[in-house]
RNA sequence: GGUUCCGUGGCCGAGUGGCUAGGCUGAGCUCUGCAAAAGCUCCUACAGCGGUUCGAAUCCGCUCGGAACCUCCA
């Protein structure tokens, strides 16, 4: 009998909103799509979170015996500064600025990305594709959107039709969005708009004279939108279906809305089973971010040097912050937290050191402590098949170092 | 304004109808020549007001407070 028939996880779907028995497609396989970064900057400790949780789960997978396929890109061209028709790619930006080309900045912060991420004690994806070595496929994808109706061409840019896409289809059916609450809030179409409808977004962008990253394609130099990519590298590598696909709570809308809503439109089916999303992780109550000017590195953290730091933590130490808490929770990072987390770790990892030293007589262990203790191991393992209750494993795991 | 979600003891943070979460801090104790370390014990909460129920932190309603998304964002 295999770990997962005995222990069989129930996940919270984002796509329900409920949580339920997970059910690969194919018996002993699981399909997971992770959205990677954006290499235009240092990834910070919020993004180290979601990295985190999907790595656990894909461990925790791995651990009960399925045979895991996780799929996490790498986006290295496309997101704008601003918004559908205005800015700049941000890794052109960040070229631009530091006199370097663009290939080059992805090159320096992908390295950066998996150092981070080795640092954690990471495991790589299965796979972990990049945007610009998909750019035939994702031309590919938006013709077809444009065959089908559900997307049209204005001077050299591709856009999707979304009041059209959801005459058959449910637009907001991951976010809880309705179509006309978005026609009517946000930002308005202005004129030299190219889009017919306000909730349209962009497939492919025609590329002004300065732009530098640029393909052609059947409408001219540009370069592809910013949720072409992930629609094109899950369904490339994973099928058409596939059980899970995971990121941050951010992406939820519009992200992977239109992730939804160009595969339904491409391929006429329902692209993932099990939606998952990760919660950010907030400093004094609010979301960490870049723009926010809030977020530290990985790096500042180890160090302890950033002013919001009283000291330096390890990566470890950091591991086991985040994993105490529920990773559709928001997670408050402070330093009281954060040395919480090291006493409490430490106190685990000598219960670990302890019972590597010591050698157990197997028969002559007073049977009552090991009864106690394959209890607290089975709970362990139901802990963590209740929608990856990490927080729960805790308590179990110092529970059994206080037995010791 | 719309969508989604949250409000647990000094702090952090699990728990989704009945049974002690756990960690950190604090207090006391044991051990010890003192100290450190370690162990044990204690501090028993669920935003407020109603409702459902034999029974609610847990379900429903309202009020108050907070967050994320609706623009790039993990």
């Amino acid at each position: 009998m295999k770990l997962y028939e005995q222990f069989p996880i129930s996940l919270t779907n984002s796509l329900s909103g409920k949580k339920e028995v997970f059910q690969p497609i194919n018996p002993g396989h699981v399909g997971m799509y992770v959205c990677g970064p954006t290499v235009y900057s240092d990834v910070h400790l919020g993004n180290v979170r979601t990295f985190l949780t999907f790595d656990i789960i894909s461990r925790y997978f791995r651990h009960l015996g399925y045979k895991v396929r996780y799929v996490r890109n790498i986006t290295d061209v496309g997101h704008l500064e601003n918004d559908a028709d205005e800015g700049e790619d941000k890794i052109a930006k960040k070229a631009r600025l530091e006199q370097l080309e663009p290939m080059e900045v992805v090159k320096n912060y992908t390295e950066g990305f998996h150092e981070v991420l080795r640092q954690f004690n990471m495991l790589p994806p299965s796979i972990e594709p990049t945007a610009t070595a998909h750019i035939v496929e994702q031309i590919e994808i938006t013709k077809r959107l444009i065959e089908k109706g559900l997307a049209y061409e204005v001077n050299g840019s591709v856009y999707f039709d979304v009041p059209k896409y959801n005459e058959a289809h449910d637009y907001g059916i991951l976010s809880g969005r309705k179509i006309e609450d978005l026609m009517e809030s946000g930002r308005k179409l202005d004129s030299q708009d190219e889009k017919r409808n306000k909730v349209d977004f962009a497939l492919w962008k025609k590329a002004s004279p300065a732009h530098i990253m640029r393909w052609p394609s059947p409408w001219g130099d540009g370069f592809p939108g910013w949720h072409i990519e992930c629609t094109v590298m899950s369904t490339k590598y994973l099928g058409e279906t596939f059980d899970i696909h995971g990121g941050g709570m951010d992406l939820k809308f519009p992200h992977h809305e239109c992730e939804i809503a160009q595969a339904v439109g491409a391929n006429g089916k329902d692209p993932v089973h099990y939606w998952l999303h990760s919660n950010m992780l907030t400093v004094n109550g609010q979301k960490m971010s870049k723009s926010l000017g809030n977020s530290f590195l990985p790096r500042e953290l180890f160090a302890g040097t950033h002013s919001l730091l009283d000291k330096g933590y390890s990566p470890m130490t950091v591991r086991f912050f985040m994993l105490q808490s529920h990773y559709s929770s928001t997670l408050d990072f402070s330093n009281e937290a954060m040395q919480s987390a090291e006493k409490g770790f430490k106190k685990l990892a000598q219960a670990l050191a302890y019972i590597k030293k010591v050698e157990v007589p197997k028969a002559s262990v007073a049977s009552e402590l090991t009864t106690e203790m394959n209890r607290m191991a089975a709970d362990c393992y139901t802990s963590m098949s209740d929608d990856f209750n990490s927080a729960k494993v805790s308590a179990v795991l110092f529970e059994m170092s206080a037995r010791l």
